[in-house]
DNA sequence: GTCTATATAGGGATAGAC
DNA sequence: GTCTATCCCTATATAGAC
């Protein structure tokens, strides 16, 4: 609380005038960033066949999140710091993502354009390949943000055993 | 670390005759995981062609990581908490199982076995889509972890490319 | 709305007795 | 090798002045 009073440039105790306690600002933070996500997710067309839907999912999670490293960082790390109440709120909320993905690979099985067995085990593993994205990625780095997204694109669409 | 004694059953004092600070305790906890990792994956025979080093890769890693869950744990969530030149010596390990893996790769594209493009983006792909299983498997689910192990063998054999 | 001051608690680490 | 006791620092949170 003082490293964040000082960094905006009051007292610690001045803080406390917009949150009642340390809980409540974290909470808040993590649910900020998961209602964003899903709002942000929200707004692309879902329309199209199950492989434009992945590809987009895929494309839209890496940029989405690599251009939020400090929330998304939070998001991850902080989760064992959340009092159960608010740990099941943003569960819920990670829930309803990747339920969203699961819903895209069932569709691409039914229309039979993805080859896997089980869709809520591969959303689970596609999600978290394209978050590990963050541990890695550097502005500076030898790839673009596009080509990071073509690269896995072609990871996650091999994944889900899409036809070449 | 009066937690720590609690659960030993000593006092917080005592723990001081077996570590000089906290710093060097979690850095042993953290070097003795990776040290074990990496001496466990180098009993694995390395003979065979690309697919099935990845395969046995795969495998191993999932089997190895489910059955440590609070090392893994500490491992990731308490990176940021290293002193630098112990954090440097915990990257420089991580990178060496890295390589491994990355080098599998390599060799499955000198292979023709495998097709992608970038092997070391893909072996931290594959490692971050791997590991994720820790978040979610539980032993009284209802995969069993060879079944976990075959469905993301599955995942991987499709995500580099390899021949269906 | 912010400040200073403070209550309260907890943690890392050390000293010295046994 | 463990104990008790304690030093010192930091942290959350509150109270009351301005």
């Amino acid at each position: 609380m003082r490293q964040i009073a000082g960094e905006v440039g009051v007292q610690a105790g001045a803080l406390y005038n917009y949150t009642p306690d340390k809980q409540s600002l974290l909470f808040r933070l993590m649910r900020d960033h998961m209602d964003g996500l899903l709002a942000a997710r929200a707004e692309r067309g879902d329309g199209g066949g199950a492989l434009d839907r992945l590809e987009d999912f895929t494309r839209f999670h890496i940029r989405y999140h690599i251009e939020r490293p400090n929330e998304v960082f939070i998001a991850y790390m902080e989760l064992r710091n959340l009092e159960p109440e608010n740990f099941a709120v943003i569960e819920r909320l990670r829930g309803e993502y990747e339920s969203e993905l699961e819903g895209i690979l069932r569709d691409g099985v039914a229309e039979g354009v993805f080859h896997l067995t089980d869709p809520k085990i591969a959303s689970l593993a596609v999600i978290a390949m394209l978050t590990g994205v963050n541990t890695w990625y550097r502005p500076q780095g030898r790839l673009t943000l596009d080509d990071v997204e073509t690269l896995y694109w072609d990871m996650v669409r091999g994944a889900v055993g899409a036809a070449v």
